[in-house]
Parts: C-alpha cells; structure tokens; sequence
DNA sequence: ATTAAATAATTGACTCAGTCAACCAATTAG
DNA sequence: CTAATTGGTTGACTGAGTCAATTATTTAAT
C-alpha cells in the first residue's frame, strides 16, 4: 500500500483543480470558440507545424518530421476524426491554411494572419483571468506558488506518467 | 503587469495536468459510466445527503439544510437539467434512491447499496491507477509532492478563486 | 520493381452528452 | 391571499465526439 497519504492528498487536489479549471474554461466559452477549438488554436501557435520552404527541404531530406495532424492528435488527445471536423472548420473560417504542398508529402498546417489575431485575442483573455487569479498574491507567495507548481509537475513527470 | 513568471508557469502546468487528468479519466472510461456520472458517484459518497429520519428531523426543525439536488449541481457545476438527467438514470439502475419524504420536502438522494458498491469499485480502479502513478517515488519524494500539492491548493484557494 | 502491410488523412453517418425553454411545485414576501 | 423567487422536472433539440469505412502514402519484403 504504498504512499496511501499522497494519494489521498492527490484525490484531494484533483477536485481542487477541476474546479479551479472549470472557472477558467467559462472564460474561454466566452470567446466564439469550443474548449477543444481553443485547445488546437494554441497548440497550433505554441509549436507551428513546419511549412513552405523549410518543412519542403526538410521532408526532401528525409528529416523525420512527425506527420502534421497525427501529431497533434497525440500532444491534445483528440481523435483524429474529430480534430479533422476542427481543422476543417479553422480552414472554412479563415484562422488556419492546410496546403497539400507539391511534393504530396502530408498537409502541412499554418496558422494565417486572422488566425493568429485570434490566438492573441484568446490568450489575452486568458491572461486577464490568471491576472485576476495572481493579483492577490504578494510577490513572494507568488514565488513559493510557481515553485510548488514545477515541484508538482517534476515529481509527477518523473513518476512515469 | 502582476507575476508574468507565475502566469506563464500556471499555463505550463495546466497543459501539463490536463495532460495527465486526461490518462487518469481513460480509466474512469473503461467504467460502465460516464466522466460525469463517476464524478456524482464520488460526490454522492463524499458527503452523503441527510436522508431517513435525521434528514427529516433536521428539516422539522428548520434547520437549513441545502437543497439536495441543487447543491450537488453547484459543487460539480452542471446544469439542474444535465444532473437531473444522471440522478434519474441512476434511479433506474438502482444506484440511488430519490425519496420525496413524507413532509413533502425536496427529495431526498441516497446511494443505495448497489450504489455504494458500485462506488467502491470505482474508488478501488482509480486507487491502483493514483498508485501506479507514485509507486515509483520514494518515500521522500511523495512527501515533497504532497507538501508541494498542498501549497498550491493553498496558495491558489487564497488567492481568491 | 511490384506487391503487401502499415500508418495517416479524410469523410459520412450516427450517438448521446449537455443545453434550452417551459412548466410545475413549494416556499417566501408583501 | 396573491405575487414573486427558488428549486425540481421534463421534453425537445443541438452539436460535440465516436465509429467504421475509404483513400492515399510510406515502409518492408520478395
């Protein structure tokens, strides 16, 4: 029976941060996107697929580029069925381009210029709400908060997850 | 521009443990029943209505008792209609009881035996899952995550949330 | 080089989780 | 006693997310 405190204790933090997160999520159902839209827009911005002449040389040498959407599915678990009903929404609505490029290597994803806009919009809105989340804090709580936030996420990575 | 560092290092931690709620609730799918549903399993056991003659006694005495259904609602945040739907589910599957008690109070909601021990096993299949996630820490390292744990919860709670 | 197997992208059809609006019952206020 | 609030309940509806089948593409094998 092993560490049966911590798990009590993570049960506890469980319900804790869903809450937490429930409130957060109620700000993004504002904005004119779904949670899982809002998911796939910053995924798409935090790490932008390769394309035009860099992804083209890449794939042309071999690189082993992951597959664009696959890949995606994976870092949001979503099924790919579905993140293609998104994508393909993005696409009709201007926010993302999916080029077949020449060479017949898989689509390649881009953020366009509205897309990005959006991007900005959205986690403009999100930083208002960590704001008002934060501002309470002095500036040493805040300082013990994001330590404790990296121990959490260290020692729990390095459990295996 | 209140603790950019610690705005920065919640969004990493919530990718991160959306990430890892995301495993946690796969197991939670492998049961007969819905992410939600487990949810009202949980709460319903955590903190059990008054029911029987404590409840009605309470209630004679105009003690204020919240309203069952409505608080459940608000504790998990689903709409009246949504939860409404699950408790009634859960009434034909013989999970719960809804009593409207003779003094023609708001029902009343119990978990029946069945329920209870349908809430046992789901309680045993996340148990293995918490414990197959920590079994790898050492003694040491579990009470950092639960002091680090603790302090987030802490620090967030006071913050305002 | 040709075929076979495996992996990715894509689509349409379908299901059911979750919402909405309206309604009923009960309590409180005026 | 009636009006206004609040909580419970229901049916009808929407659309998020799944599933199975299809095509295209890359890798492996002979």
């Amino acid at each position: 029976m092993p560490h049966e405190a911590l798990v009590h204790e993570i049960r506890r933090f469980n319900r804790f941060y869903t809450g937490l997160v429930g409130l957060l999520d109620e700000t993004l159902m504002q904005s004119p996107y779904t949670l899982v839209e809002a998911r796939v827009l910053f995924e798409l911005g935090r790490k932008p697929r390769p394309c035009g002449r860099a992804g083209l040389l890449a794939r042309m040498f071999h690189l082993d580029l992951a597959p664009v959407a696959s890949e995606l599915a994976g870092e949001l678990n979503l099924a790919p069925a579905y993140l293609m009903r998104v994508l393909r929404k993005f696409a009709a609505t201007g926010l993302v381009e999916m080029r077949d490029d020449p060479e017949n290597g898989p689509p390649v994803l881009a953020l366009t210029r509205r897309g990005k806009a959006a991007l900005v919009d959205l986690e403009a809105a999100t930083d208002r709400d960590l704001a008002r989340l934060t501002v309470k804090l002095e500036d040493e709580q805040a300082a013990e908060l994001s330590d404790a936030l990296k121990r959490v996420a260290r020692l729990l990575a390095a459990a295996g997850m």
